[in-house]
DNA sequence: CGCTTACGGTTTTAATTTGCAACCACGAGA
DNA sequence: TCTCGTGGTTGCAAATTAAAACCGTAAGCG
């Protein structure tokens, strides 16, 4: 979006993807498109932003292969946009939001949706991050370091 | 950040965090105070960004209780920005975000960090989505629905 | 056919935000 | 006293965002 150079020569692993989705709009639109919307009125209508800055987002989302572009399924002359396998890989990060929005930016009390199980109704288990051998690792249990290659 | 109404009445459970972190540099900013960082000059050595910009995400992270400021640890005569528990709880997200990044954003070869288990140096499990039940869900096995409210 | 509407954008223009650079304030040392 | 390091603030130019108007195509209708 912006020429935004890290300091460091390559960016990291959250640097990247926030170049493809971290502006205010993005991550709501791949929300959306989880939820089924496909169409560039449809966005527009359950977000409420301005069409140029839709358009400009759905480019972007579209050139990060996180969107992409089909036929339209209606048979209507424009186009529909699905997840990419990289979009739907986005899955986590959503839920990782919605769950700490859910638990932080509600009042006690206040009404709020939570994430459910279709099958069962039930709310979700919180997001953990787990060692190979299911224990919970809290931040000061997981570190970055370098991956020697296998392939 | 800016005055950014939802075309409903009242935030979802994504939107309103994406205030709060929902800029380029901010969950950066997260990121290295979970890696330890806590004074100003810290973060914008690790960062590279604009001191006037530094300062402003600082505020916010503040205002919205992510970040909070407290004495200087060396007696110098600053203070320290260091997470609160709201931030502590965007570890998820971040893991989340990383693993996306690591996943559809490195060229197969191309070198890169992982996180692992600090314990075993193990790679750590990718972040899954679990029912009560243990069952894995994907994005077409969850919903979100509106909660009874029990206290 | 001629008129109107829906859809999916693009263009124009103004307001807001970003980023660089210069400046300021304070305390510690020399 | 002079200078340096740290942690900002301020001014200004450039980039981005947003609102609104406009455009092109295709379908619906009388």
């Amino acid at each position: 979006m912006v020429k935004r150079i890290s300091h460091s020569e390559s960016r990291c692993g959250v640097a990247r993807p926030l170049d493809a989705i971290g502006d205010w709009w993005s991550l709501l639109i791949v929300r959306d498109a989880f939820d089924g919307l496909r169409r560039f009125g449809e966005f527009q209508k359950s977000l409420g932003l301005a069409k140029n800055i839709l358009a400009v987002r759905l480019k972007n989302l579209v050139a990060h292969g996180i969107l992409e572009t089909v036929p339209a399924s209606d048979g209507s002359p424009y186009h529909d946009y699905v997840l990419t396998e990289k979009g739907r890989g986005l899955f986590p990060v959503l839920a990782a939001l919605r769950q700490w929005g859910e638990a932080f930016f509600f009042e006690p009390g206040e009404k709020h949706v939570v994430l459910v199980d279709k099958k069962h109704g039930q709310p979700v288990r919180k997001l953990e991050l787990l060692a190979q051998d299911g224990r919970v690792l809290g931040p000061e249990d997981a570190e970055v370091r370098r991956q020697p290659l296998r392939h």
